[in-house]
DNA sequence: TTTT
DNA sequence: TTTT
C-alpha cells in the first residue's frame, strides 16, 4: 500500500545547535524548532500558538547548522516524522515524535539575532555601521 | 518571519476510529496512524521501519472516518503538527507531537483486511455478519 | 536564498504509460495525469476542475509504471517542477511545465480497471462473485 | 479515488508584481517566480537549473504583495497546479499549467531591494552607505 | 492530447 | 518574458 511521510516546517531555532559525533564520525545536530501559528479565535481575536519540534539532522548539513545558526535563527526545514522509541528507567515504552531532516535552510538573519558578542557600548553609533539594525527597523513595518 | 507546517502521510490505521464530540457538538475523531517506511541498511538489507502517529481530526470528516475506516484502513492524511501538552498528576509538564489533519481521503481496501472475523466457509449468507463485506457494498455511497 | 520545489499530486493516468530508453539505457516515462478537485462556485454548486499534468519518471519507477499501470491507474506522485524550453520551427522559445517525479505510487485498481487482455471465459464468472479476493491475490506480485 | 494538488517553492520573483481588480473588486496579482536548483552532472561539476513559474494569488496577499515585494524579493509560496486553457486567434486550444498561491510568504530583504521611494536625503548616509552591501559581503561565506 |  |  501507499506509504508518505513529509514534512514541511519554517520557524525559530529554540537554542544553538550543538553538534556531536557518531563513533563512525557523522555529524549529528539536535535541533529545537518553534513554529508559530497566527490563528483567529471564534470571538474573533487573533492569538498564536508555537508549536515545538525536536530536529535531527545528519551530516554535512549538521556541521553547517552548527557554525551558522544559533537561538533564534530562521530555518525552513524539509524532512519526515521520525519515532524515537526507548524504556525509561522503570522498564516502560516511552516513544517520542521527531522530524528528520533531509534539508535545512537559512532563512536570513533573525530579528533577535546574537548580538552578545557585540560591543556593549557605543550601541547607537556602531548600529549605524551595522546594516542588520538598520532593517531590523525597517522590518516592523512589514505585514508579512 | 516565515512559518510554515505541513505534514503529509499514508498509512494504515492502527484501530477503528473512534468519533467522539465536543460539548458544543463538533465531532472529533483521533485516529492511530502507521506509516511504514523501507530503507536499507549500510550491509544492503531491506528493512521496515514503522512511524505511529496520532491524527486528529474534525468536523465531517471525523464522521466519515468513524463510519467508512476502520483498523487497517489506508488512508492519506494532509495536516500540520500540533503539540499538545499538559500537566500529569505529579505536576510535570508534559507534551505530545501529533498531527492535525485537515484532510482525510481513503485509499482502497488495505493488503490485510480485517478478516479475522470472517466464516471461513461460504460466503453470502455471513456477509451480513462481516462488517467490511458491507462496507464493499455501500462502497459507491463513500463520499471520499 | 532559500529554494524550495516540491510537488505532490494525487490523480489517474490520461493514457497508457509508454517507456522509452535514453542511449545510455535509462528508462524514462512520460506519464499523463489528471488531478480532479471539487469546488464550490459562490452560488453554492460543487463543480469539478481538472488539472493536465506531464509527468516525467526515470529508472526502475518508469519501468514498473509502464509494467503495472494502465490509463485510469490512480496514483501518488511526490517530485518537483521541471521547465521544458525548446524552439520551435519558427525559432520562437517556448516552455511547458512538468512535473519530474521522485516517487510514482500505485494507489488500488481504478474503478474501470483495463480488462480487456484478460481471459474473457472461466475468468469472468469467477470474478464476479469476489473481484476483490482476486485482486488481492494479483496485487502480491506488484511491486509497488 | 484520492486526489491531491499542493506545491511548495522558494524563489525570487522575476519582475515587481502589479495587482489588478476583478469587475467585483478582488485583487489579484499574477507574479513570476524564478526557483533556483543546484545538481551535480555525471562529471562532478555543480550546475545550476532554474524554473520559472507563473504564480497567481488573490485577494488581501494580491494587495500585500504589490505593496511590499518587487523584483528580486525571496518568496515561500504554498499552492496548487492550475491549468489556464483558452484558444489562440487560430482557433487552436492552448494551455498552460500555473501554480494559484494559497499562501505568499516574504523570506527577507532582497539582494537589490527597490529603494525608489526611500528618502532621498541622509538617508543613505546615515544607512552605514549602503548596508545591502555589507550584508552581501558576509553573505558570502554563509554556505547555505 | 486527456482521467475518475 | 526571466530571479539570486
Amino acid at each position: 500500500m501507499a506509504d508518505m511521510n513529509r514534512v514541511f516546517l519554517a520557524g525559530n531555532l529554540t537554542r544553538d545547535p550543538e553538534v556531536r559525533y557518531t563513533p563512525s564520525g557523522t555529524a549529528v545536530s539536535d535541533l529545537g524548532l518553534a513554529v508559530n501559528e497566527q490563528y483567529r479565535t471564534r470571538s474573533g481575536e487573533t492569538e498564536e500558538r508555537t508549536v515545538f519540534v525536536d530536529i535531527t539532522v545528519w551530516g554535512r548539513q549538521a556541521e553547517t547548522s552548527g557554525e551558522y545558526l544559533s537561538k533564534g535563527s530562521p530555518v525552513l526545514i524539509e524532512g519526515r516524522l521520525q519515532l524515537d522509541q526507548w524504556e525509561n528507567r522503570q522498564g516502560e515504552k516511552r516513544s517520542k515524535l521527531k522530524v528528520r531532516a533531509d534539508r535545512v535552510q537559512f532563512l536570513g538573519r533573525p530579528r533577535n539575532a546574537r548580538y552578545e558578542d557585540a560591543p556593549q557600548d557605543g550601541g547607537r553609533q556602531s548600529r549605524g555601521e551595522n546594516p542588520q539594525a538598520q532593517q531590523q527597523e525597517e522590518d516592523d513595518d512589514i505585514p508579512f
